[in-house]
DNA sequence: GGAATTGAGATAGCACTGCTATGTATAGTG
DNA sequence: CACTATACATAGCAGTGCTATCTCAATTCC
């Protein structure tokens, strides 16, 4: 048998085109290798070519994400927690609009990354928790539940992202959006407002000042 | 002076560019301006280049929905309206997935086509119905209503356009998210659930079958 | 240890992209 | 009718992703 594959380069390849996105420009062949340190070759060896190179990259900020949610510690509050896991999710993507942009762009790829998978599991687990504390109704579908208060921050996200809503919408509007979605599933009122401050509460990003 | 720019040159252009985008093809300069009958320079005239045909392009989306959202009926049930104009906007968009991508395709412009703002307008008016009639609290404030009901929307669209949701997403999440926050803005959960069931009754599209 | 083999990666050229410099002819004005 | 200013045509630019070809190094076999 030959020569293996060098898994520095498919690394230093993903870096590239993440420092790319980062950096507000389109990562494109060429001086993706350059910058990787090698020819346009290396990315049809390691990724069959520019889509694969972009499931990849989709599939290491699916990576990120998840790991990100992992690190969130369970309190005794799991509406709370539910909350904080889409505040990680928001500040995620927020941090990296280029890179969340590409997540969902599956025109260039046609896969969703098994990571994908994962992260969304980690916020039905939080709603099964919440069901299971009597925190929510026990006939409420964790699946559904866990896709509405997804889409409602995706929602808000793309349109924050896309400049469509200014940067305030995010806690102008998610945390009251949440509450009326926790109450519709069986939640109080008042204990729902209450553990989405405080969910809410673990936002760090700095947020726009008014006085701006 | 001299010679003026043909009009309609402007329009075929503006055409095939639709086409491309609704074929399921990107549109691209010489291709469009093949089809349009004229040579690559006529875009540079008319637009100052692609991305000013793709504002057009946006521009001309964005009337098609704001003269469908037009045409939707006053009833005597605002609230109903309200979810209408959100079934009207879901329609419109799902109709032409890509030329929905492209609405919010803001990279490739940077600039957001008047008509844009003019669509939401009548959102917010449909929920300052709802609040004159008495079926949303007199405090609600209509702007920031509106955008959580066009967040909640554009969410599950996007989710479902890029396929991370099945299409029965739409039917499944958006009549319960809907009434949930209206339900928060002050409206009884019965008369809510039966608003939200009469508009989205509005809905014709043909909607994946169980059995399909 | 030396030789054969097989695939990683380099080079060059393909068709395509949007864009621009240059030409040409045509419509409007004196 | 002559002039001019501009819409549109042509050709060539640098960039894109991709592939055919070549080289050469790493692994396995003897």
């Amino acid at each position: 048998m030959p020569r293996v594959a060098d898994p520095d380069v498919r690394s230093r390849l993903i870096d590239a085109a993440m420092a790319a996105l980062a950096a507000g420009e389109e990562p494109s062949l060429r001086p993706l290798a350059a910058a990787a340190g090698t020819s346009t070759m290396a990315v049809y060896t390691h990724f069959g070519g520019m889509p694969g190179l972009w499931l990849a990259v989709r599939e290491r900020a699916f990576d990120a994400l998840a790991e990100r949610l992992r690190q969130l510690d369970e309190t005794d509050d799991p509406v709370a927690d539910l909350v904080a896991s889409g505040v990680a999710y928001a500040e995620q993507s927020l941090a990296d609009p280029a890179l969340f942009h590409a997540l969902f762009e599956v025109r260039r790829t046609d896969t969703q990354p098994a990571s994908a998978v994962m992260t969304f599991a980690v916020l039905v687990g939080a709603v099964e928790r919440a069901v299971a504390a009597g925190r929510l109704a026990s006939r409420c579908d964790p699946i559904a539940t866990a896709i509405r208060l997804w889409a409602m921050t995706h929602g808000v996200l793309v349109l924050v992202s896309t400049q469509a809503l200014p940067d305030t919408a995010l806690d102008d509007h998610l945390p009251p959006m949440y509450t009326a979605q926790l109450v519709a599933q069986g939640d109080g009122p008042r204990r729902a407002a209450k553990s989405v401050r405080a969910g809410w509460s673990t936002r760090t990003t700095d947020r726009p000042s008014p006085d701006g």
